[in-house]
DNA sequence: CTGATGAGTAAGTCATGGCTAACGGTTAGT
DNA sequence: ACTAACCGTTAGCCATGACTTACTCATCAG
């Protein structure tokens, strides 16, 4: 499980609808901070407080050019988050799979019940 | 990308530290409503209203069973979260592997500047 | 060295949403 | 029918956090 408080970071870093957006404009390539405030209905300090908790997150990363700082995306964040669905994925499918035949059967049941 | 409306409201779902906790609860099987509330530091009706979210987010489900409400895992919500996630994981993955290259190229090529 | 550009920080405001208390609705048991 | 158990909903309070303005820092061009 050392994965799992990266991924606890992560979920609650992308519950915000507009680092969601900042990490979908991401997605597309680096960019700069003022370049993603531009194209945001939001001011710029704001886009780099989001960055930071996106950072804090593992989601991505900053290199300095010049006075530019370039964020990207980062794997480990998205890897966490992975691993941690993952963990409930095939259990969920399965439980459900069976829940739903168990559903059946009882509806089968019933029903040849009442063609008596 | 008939997927990515229910992964947002998944992602908003799960970004809250309680309805992880609910959720994480849910996949040891499926639970009634005052069943996780004496579980947790919450009482009932806030529970409740989690419930509501994950069940809008399709996260989980919800059976009667006579007064008592069950809910267990949607694999539906997972899924749609998994899908988002793959998609940009492998570009992720590949712009990040390409950018540590370069750092690495960069990095000796000064050095042999250094050694000259 | 100065001015300009790009970005992070601090303080303060304000809205979103998580929580509780009180109430209303069903179902099972007697 | 009456009571108890189990749950959902509403109204309202309050804390978290998202946003802006103002300031400061670092880097590059002249």
């Amino acid at each position: 499980m050392t994965y799992s408080s990266a991924a606890i970071k992560a979920f609650s870093a992308l519950g915000d609808p507009t680092r969601r957006e900042i990490f979908e404009r991401l997605a597309l390539g680096p960019t700069a901070v003022g370049e993603l405030a531009a194209n945001l209905p939001i001011t710029r300090p704001a886009v780099s407080q989001h960055l930071r908790v996106l950072k804090e997150a593992q989601l991505v990363t900053e290199t300095s050019k010049g006075t530019r700082h370039l964020y990207r995306l980062d794997p480990r964040g998205i890897g966490a988050m992975r691993e941690w669905l993952d963990g409930h994925w095939a259990r969920a499918l399965t439980a459900f799979k069976d829940f739903a035949d168990a559903e059946f059967e009882a509806e089968n049941k019933s029903q040849k019940e009442n063609e008596k």
